[in-house]
DNA sequence: AAGGCGGGGTT
DNA sequence: AACCCAGCCTT
């Protein structure tokens, strides 16, 4: 593109830019993509201290793909979108199998790396090698629907391609790796979602929804649509020798592949707890204790937990199989757990004031 | 083409 | 309480 956009979002970016956040250092290949994946849907405050534990811990591609997924899991816990780990851990032992241990520096190849989309593989390219690839982040969404006032919502297949070709036109062949932090430093700190500071935009002059004063109407926001209610019981089940019983979710779906609490139809009521237990997981149990409930919010639907402590009466081992484990409560949590259950497990009386 | 997939921060 | 966030994958 023949305009002035690019220079004037670099010289910007000299003045007023992110040179300091942590993988910013030691730049490789490999710390940009830890990153890049755990910067998906999630906010830079809220990664910088996983990705800091999760490098001391994994250094290298190599301590990546050799380590257990557990390990892997329990490192990400906390911070959703628990598939962001196994992927990670699965393309690790990709880039050592089929790549020598070294990060290809070819976009389409980054591209069936599992976990690696489109602007995840341009992201790369552009951060760590240098090399000329657009991205097309919630940032560069938001500073490019305002700049040509693209109507509509950015998850629509038609507006997401208006989209990237504007960001496509945009990114320059020189400096790209400070081009690709520039917009999306802008659109962190000054083209924000509310109350964007347009009077330190270094685009304010050419932008199309500045110049219409038209600065909410982009991106369109999402069509909205009510998240149904889901209830279940929860057991907190303890062996005489105070050990907690977990099972291990389903490698798929809602915290794919992380440990949680056994659960229980809440179509059974309180006193049918201790039945439920003898006839699904085996366990003799005195009566339940009950705790209050509480109710967590998914992006797609709300969970009403039923937490029930029960202690087991009679020979605990008979559930130490398969899915379930019994563990010891300091070493469960160091198991990946999702955020509520490592909360119930470890404060269950004020997790159920939350 | 649309929906599943978390948890935290912001308003 | 609703919305958004350095998106990708499956259906």
């Amino acid at each position: 593109m023949n305009d002035a956009f690019a220079d004037r979002l670099l010289a910007w970016y000299d003045q007023h830019g992110r040179h300091d956040l942590p993988w910013h250092h030691d730049r490789n290949a490999y710390r940009v993509w830890v990153s890049e994946i755990m910067l998906q849907q999630t906010q830079v405050t809220t990664v910088i201290p996983y990705f800091e534990a999760f490098m001391q811990r994994f250094p290298t591609v190599r301590d990546l793909a050799e380590a257990p997924e557990d390990d892997v899991l329990s490192h990400w816990s906390g911070l959703g979108y628990y598939a962001r780990a196994r992927n990670l851990h699965k393309a690790a032992r990709q880039v050592v199998q089929e790549h020598g241990g070294e990060f290809p520096d070819d976009q389409e190849i980054l591209e069936t790396l599992t976990g690696i989309g489109r602007s995840t593989a341009a992201a790369i390219i552009a951060q760590a090698f240098n090399k000329r690839a657009a991205i097309l982040d919630g940032n560069v969404k938001r500073v490019l629907a305002r700049y040509h006032a693209v109507p509509g919502w950015p998850g629509k297949t038609s507006v997401l391609q208006e989209l990237w070709q504007h960001a496509e036109a945009h990114t320059p062949t020189g400096r790209v790796r400070d081009y690709t932090q520039a917009i999306m430093d802008l659109g962190a700190m000054v083209c924000t979602r509310t109350r964007p500071a347009c009077g330190d935009c270094p685009l304010q002059t050419d932008c199309l929804a500045r110049q219409r004063d038209e600065l909410t109407l982009y991106p369109g926001s999402k069509p909205r649509k009510a998240k149904p209610e889901k209830t279940t019981w929860m057991l907190i089940l303890e062996d005489t020798e105070g050990r907690i019983l977990l099972e291990r979710r389903p490698p798929s779906g809602i915290w794919g592949g992380l440990w949680s609490l056994p659960e229980i139809d809440p179509a059974h009521g309180i006193d049918e707890l201790q039945e439920a237990c003898d006839r699904t997981l085996g366990l003799s149990c005195a009566e339940p204790e009950l705790i209050s409930g509480f109710r967590h919010t998914f992006s797609h639907y709300h969970l009403h937990i039923r937490p029930a402590r029960l202690t087991v009466t009679g020979d605990a081992t008979v559930a130490d199989s398969g899915r379930l484990r019994w563990f010891f409560r300091d070493k469960a949590l160091t198991l990946g757990l999702p955020a509520p259950i490592r909360s119930l497990i470890t404060e269950p009386e004020q997790t159920a004031l939350l």
